[in-house]
DNA sequence: TACTCTCTACGAAGAAGTTCGTAGAAGCGT
DNA sequence: ACGCTTCTACGAACTTCTTCGTAGAGAGTA
């Protein structure tokens, strides 16, 4: 898959499999917390697995569903579309955004702040 | 508006309004390459008023259209809904993939750093 | 006035995404 | 074998988004 992209309930489903890293149609429909009917997630993953985003094996009568594109192959695109349209490219911006949107614990701001040093690092060396 | 979202035409049209701050519907039309019909384009602002999104004012025979919502306003929405869908909440993961999949000059990134840094500082004030 | 141009308004067709009912296969218990 | 349950396959209704044609208002020109 190029450029995985995902409507609104694909995304929700691929999200599910990413977290638990694989599901069965019943074990999905229960993360999405039974709002939807059985079939719809499975037609759902029918899609999924024609776009090959997700793969499948039987277990027992019944089938198990893996994701097949990372996270960070759905996120790439994603984020890239949303830097364009919305931040105008700005990846400054972006991060402004999410910063100030979000309650980013101090920990997590440090690993953030380390990684743009080690890439700044990456730059003159 | 609460929480604005955009379909994928609204948003391209949002984004012409943001980058050029206003337009009429031939500007708009063509910012986005003469590809859809003027009365396309004018549809689709006029879905967007009704969201409250833009407004418009008279220009001679014309309207002007003005976005209303800010890009930051849009963009926090979008930005949560991929941060907790594919990165599963984690700002770090979201921001590793940002910096690198995208080309980020030095400059940047070093006021990207110090706007972590100055996060930071406000943390423990 | 009549003709043309440029604009908005509106409606409806078309495309894409979502939802679920029904059918049928397969296993299990009696 | 029969009925019950659990599963996938499929089709079709429905909703949402996108697209554009057509109509009509208003300004300018001859």
């Amino acid at each position: 898959m190029d450029e995985p992209v995902f409507t609104g309930r694909e995304l929700d489903i691929m999200s599910v499999l990413w977290r638990q890293g694989s599901g069965s149609v019943t074990e999905v429909r229960r993360a999405l917390g039974d709002t939807v009917a059985y079939t719809t997630v499975l037609k759902i993953l029918q899609i999924l697995e024609g776009k090959g985003a997700v793969r499948h094996e039987a277990e027992g009568r019944a089938y198990r569903y893996y994701p097949l594109v990372e996270p960070g192959e759905a996120g790439g695109s994603a984020l890239s579309k949303i830097l364009e349209k919305i931040f105008g490219g700005s990846a400054e911006l972006l991060l402004t955004q999410l910063v100030s949107d979000q309650e980013i614990p101090p920990e997590e701001l440090a690993r953030m702040r380390r990684l743009l040093e080690d890439m700044a690092q990456e730059e003159d060396a």
